[in-house]
RNA sequence: GCCGGUUUAGCUCAGCUGGUAGAGCAGCGGUUUUGUAAACCGAAGGUCGGGGGUUCGAGUCCCUCAACCGGCGCCA
């Protein structure tokens, strides 16, 4: 058999030869190496005999695809570990992830955190008995049979749902052994030690909430102990942005334990709100949206009518009068916006109507599913439905794309990408249907510029939809927007317009979000910006600080001047050194410190500091108020002076 | 909802194997009038998440409830 080398060499080989012997024929310093070959594109163990010939490539172990075969070893060196200092616990899988890996274990005595950096320590053992890992084809039955005889059922169970003739695998690194499909570095020692176990959480067998739940013990693991400082310095980074503790810190709002899940808003965390309210409005003004405001309570017959109350009850929160009449906070603004288009007669002359509305909506979620701003039971959706004539969509949709992007990029987001999601498994309606729908949101995505992609068996049960991912200042991905079609809510609650030949017609429903809640899109804002908003966006954009008290009435005078321009302009008049202001101010991510001392006042001036720059720029108040206003224009404003 | 963890002053956190709570910052009072990331002094501030138990004695040990944090699940 022949292999071809990366530099185009060609030479021949008898089949049976392993990788490492390969490598070793051309240098033993190669077989020493490298970590795994790939041949014709696929990765395979170096000590895997070669059957057939091909392009051979040997990766070293800084080979990021590599990278990927290290955290995965990493994840059997801990279920190894594990299994020698906790006999009786039974593994299951113990893939590698994004950024590290993680097992799954079945055991009775939960693992409590102390017992952590017991496993690590005998990880680093494992690693340094350099136990040499080798790939064995086995039996279906025997290896069915031998994990049953050594108690991993949860092994035996995987092998038994493997399909008929798929080849069974089995992993051997010193006396343990692991079902696996492989690939493997060649020995524990190349895993080396820049890991680290991270985290211990529960999780169901298979994903599946009514199966038993399983330990999982998550880990870190790079090719070098630089790369796992950078990972961990990362995080910490991440955590600084947590808008939870910005949100303390810049006041912007709390939570308690009377209302879970529930957000009290603080002046500055609601002018932000509002400043970003005022903002979506005028977008969709523009847009030829009209606004609404439907009911925050209705009856339990309305919810019947719109099918919540069967198939969504659990998540409303429900509420009987003394009277005994049941009511519920809305959980959705759909329904409510159908009442209003069923008012009187639609025409098809008024279609698309794109009805609009900053609805304040209530879910009962999980307890465990609560997180700070991001998963809320009380929020407000930038929500709105658009009803049209079938052969609408594909224009809405474009016109929907194009401005849900513009304003993500306004709100210092990159798209990432536009996820398609396609028909599940589980679904209503015929594949003509699907077929359809799904071809005219591709057809309308591509009219927009975009090429989305497929997110195969996502949909919802009655209809595709297009999901909108965004990218932050660090690189994490968000699902910020959202457009869903729908057919059946039309159907159901008897919308219907009269088309041209005077029939009847159900119009289609669009349901579309934006931001999807203002709550989770502040949220993501803050962890993006890490609190330091753009000017337009801060709910304090300027704070005038004196340096000695004689300053103190030309700085009350400035600051009035500054707000009669449109800015939020607070005083800091406090006796105390222009330094401590100015850290603190900084501190507070205050966009702008415009310093007065008593050669401001003399000369009617302003010192102005922007955060981020110890430069200073002295300029006449007016000049400042133009100055500043200007640049204080929300994207949308900006460009019409 | 499930698994693990956390809960001490407004905030950030100490408090060893049980002996009766402490720091820094903020806030308050005073001194200082200051030129671009922390001036100085002083007084005050706590049902140690709630409830129950063990003990002569519990912030510390046990039980229980809750909230929060990290996951899992859920998110028609």
């Amino acid at each position: 058999m022949q292999l071809e080398f990366p530099d185009g060499a060609k030479r021949d080989y008898d089949p049976g030869v392993t990788s490492r012997a390969v490598a070793e024929g051309i240098s033993p310093s190669l077989a020493k190496r490298a970590a795994l070959v790939r041949l014709d594109g696929q990765l395979r163990d170096l000590d895997r005999p070669l059957e057939t010939g091909g392009r051979i490539e040997f990766l070293m172990r800084d080979d990021p695809v590599v990278l990927e075969t290290i955290r995965h070893d990493a994840s059997h060196v801990m279920a190894e570990a594990v299994q020698e200092l906790f006999p009786g616990t039974q593994v299951t899988i113990g893939p590698a992830i994004e950024d590290g890996f993680y097992y799954d274990f079945a055991r009775d005595t939960p693992f409590s955190l102390d017992d952590l950096p017991k496993i690590e320590q005998r990880m680093r053992e494992i690693v340094d008995r350099d136990e040499k890992i080798t790939r064995e084809v086995w039996d279906r039955d025997e290896a069915i049979a031998h994990f049953e005889a050594i108690g991993e059922r949860y092994k035996a169970e995987i092998i038994r749902d493997l399909p008929e003739g798929e080849t069974i695998t089995l992993y051997r690194q010193g006396e343990w052994k692991d079902l696996c499909l492989g690939p493997h570095l060649p020995s524990t020692k190349m895993v080396g030690k820049a890991f680290k176990l991270t985290k211990l959480a529960g999780a169901y067998w298979r994903g599946d909430h009514r199966n038993a739940q399983l330990q999982r013990i998550y880990g870190t693991a790079w090719a070098s102990q630089a790369d796992l400082d950078a990972y961990l310095l990362r995080v910490e980074e991440a955590e600084k942005r947590d808008h939870r503790k910005i949100g303390r810190a810049m006041d912007l709002f709390h939570m308690q334990e009377e209302g879970k899940g529930m957000v009290f808003w603080h002046p500055k965390g609601w002018t932000l709100w509002r400043t970003l309210e005022a903002y979506m409005r005028r977008r969709l003004d523009a847009a030829g949206y009209v606004e609404v405001k439907t009911p925050q309570v209705l009856d339990r017959s309305f919810w019947e009518k719109s099918g919540h109350w069967e198939k969504y009850r659990p998540n409303m929160f429900v509420c009987e009068t003394e009277e005994g009449e049941v009511l519920s906070l809305k959980p959705m603004n759909c329904p409510g916006h159908v009442q209003i288009f069923d008012v009187g007669q639609r025409s098809y002359r008024e279609l698309p109507i794109r009805m609009a509305e900053f609805g304040a909506c209530h879910r009962y979620e999980p307890s465990g599913s609560l997180h700070g701003l991001m998963r809320v039971r009380g929020f407000t959706q930038d929500d709105a439905h658009i009803f049209c004539r079938e052969d609408q969509i594909e224009a809405e949709t474009e016109r929907f794309i194009r401005l849900t992007r513009m304003i993500h990029k306004d709100l210092g987001m990159d798209t990432d990408h536009i996820a398609l999601a396609t028909r599940p498994p589980v679904r209503a309606g015929s594949d003509a249907f699907w077929d359809k729908a799904e071809g005219t949101l591709l057809s309308a995505s591509r009219k927009a510029g975009v090429e989305p992609v497929i997110a195969e068996g996502d949909g919802a049960f009655y209809a595709p939809k297009l999901d909108f991912i965004v990218k932050d200042a660090i690189g994490r991905t968000w699902t910020c927007g959202t457009l869903q079609l729908d057919y059946v809510l039309p159907e159901r609650l008897g919308a219907e317009y009269v088309a041209e030949d005077g029939s009847k017609q159900r119009p289609v429903m669009l349901h579309r979000a934006i931001l999807g809640s203002f709550e989770r899109f502040i949220g993501i804002m803050i962890e993006n910006y890490a609190g330091a908003f753009p000017l337009w966006l801060a709910p304090v954009q300027v704070v005038v600080a004196t340096i000695t008290s004689d300053a103190e009435s030309y700085a009350r005078e400035a600051a009035e001047r500054l707000r009669s321009a449109g800015l939020r302009v607070e005083g800091d008049y406090r006796n105390e050194k222009i330094n401590y202001k100015v850290r603190e101010h900084s501190l507070a991510k205050v966009p702008v410190i415009a310093v007065v001392g008593r050669k401001e006042a003399e000369n009617g001036q302003l010192a102005l500091r922007r955060l981020g720059s110890d430069g200073q720029e002295v300029v006449s108040l007016e000049a400042a108020a133009q100055l500043l206003s200007g640049e204080a224009l929300a994207p949308d404003l900006r460009g019409e002076a």
